[in-house]
DNA sequence: GTCTATACATAGATAGAC
DNA sequence: GTCTATCTATGTATAGAC
């Protein structure tokens, strides 16, 4: 059985974590190959066999980036018994995330706006995982309609609308509680999302 | 009594209309203090001249486009004759502007996010023209509460509350639809924002 | 595959003539 | 105040030895 011993950490995965640091805490385009390089402690011509690019090395981070966070939600959301209680958890884990990380705003949005191209291969990876992750609200609420339908009847509606407005609310706290460096955008927002299904 | 020529546009006004221009539609660090300078048609020592550093650029750019911003909100406002249209309007300004500069997301929120010190002089501007911004939008909800305190009762909802939805909601919207590159966000939250009011 | 050393372009900013 | 020319640091990326 092979074990590798501690120090014998992939290269490849070395620069990873380094870039998904420095390039949530400072940007992309504020971070250059060198402090990669250097932080990660490889040498320059090791990183350049792994990523070609820097931009290649900015896409791994995206792809990299979104599976661990899906894969996360998704246990959590696997923890837990009812449909309102997953219903509140995206909210509160991200609440969770955004105040313990210092309101940095949404790492994907982030890197985004750093890419005005819509086309860029980043800003593709991007849509495909706020896509993947709105579809994972709307089938939360969902099952939610299924289990306690009486929960829509008050507001009047719709699986749709409930979905949209939780997207909504919870990118508009994200990106709010970045600009102001304070957490009360959340504490409207859980309120908010709670109305939603009158909870 | 002096008219100046056409093509004696100030050095400083050319300057920071192309900033304008570039630092939305290209971000601030990727903009060029060279780009900028051959742009607005000016030489390399007039540049600094009235700009000592890039970073006072970008913050003249944020100040004038606040100013500017909350000048022609104010003013559309200003033509409207009932409160509830004065509390559509925002929403729907805010659509049609970003529908037509291609859904590149809010320029104050972009260029925060380019600085991670929150105490950077663009970010505490930021935060003075989004608290301007936010309490505005208190003031026209403040206002609708006064005249139609009815359609306050359904939701049960405080002038507070409505508020900050609004403005979550609103946020939210911008980000989304700069993300996914689509109106789609701006029709969900246009709803939303009706049904805060029962409108 | 990994290293040291370096290439080449562009970044922000300044010197000194006019 | 404006110009041309230039400085220095840093950016991304490559060469060639081991």
């Amino acid at each position: 059985m092979v074990r590798p011993k501690k120090t014998d950490i992939p290269v490849r995965e070395k620069i990873l974590r380094v870039a998904n640091d420095l390039f949530y805490k400072q940007g992309y385009h504020q971070t250059g190959t060198n402090q990669l390089i250097s932080e990660a402690g490889v040498s320059k011509a090791s990183f350049y066999t792994h990523f070609p690019s820097k931009e290649d090395l900015g896409l791994a981070y995206v792809c990299d980036s979104a599976e661990r966070t899906m894969r996360m939600i998704r246990e959590e959301l696997a923890q837990l018994e009812t449909p309102l209680d997953r219903y509140l958890m995206i909210q509160s884990l991200i609440t969770k995330y955004m105040t313990s990380s210092d309101f940095r705003g949404c790492n994907f949005s982030n890197i985004a706006r750093e890419f005005p191209d819509a086309d860029a291969p980043i800003r593709v990876e991007v849509v495909a995982f706020e896509q993947a992750y709105r579809e994972l609200i709307h089938q939360i609420v969902a099952d939610l309609h299924r289990h306690a339908p009486e929960r829509f009847e008050k507001t009047g509606l719709s699986i749709e609308q409930v979905s949209d407005r939780y997207y909504l609310l919870l990118e508009g706290a994200i990106n709010a509680s970045a600009n102001h460096h304070d957490d009360w955008p959340f504490k409207a927002a859980e309120l908010a999302i709670r109305a939603l299904v009158d909870a």
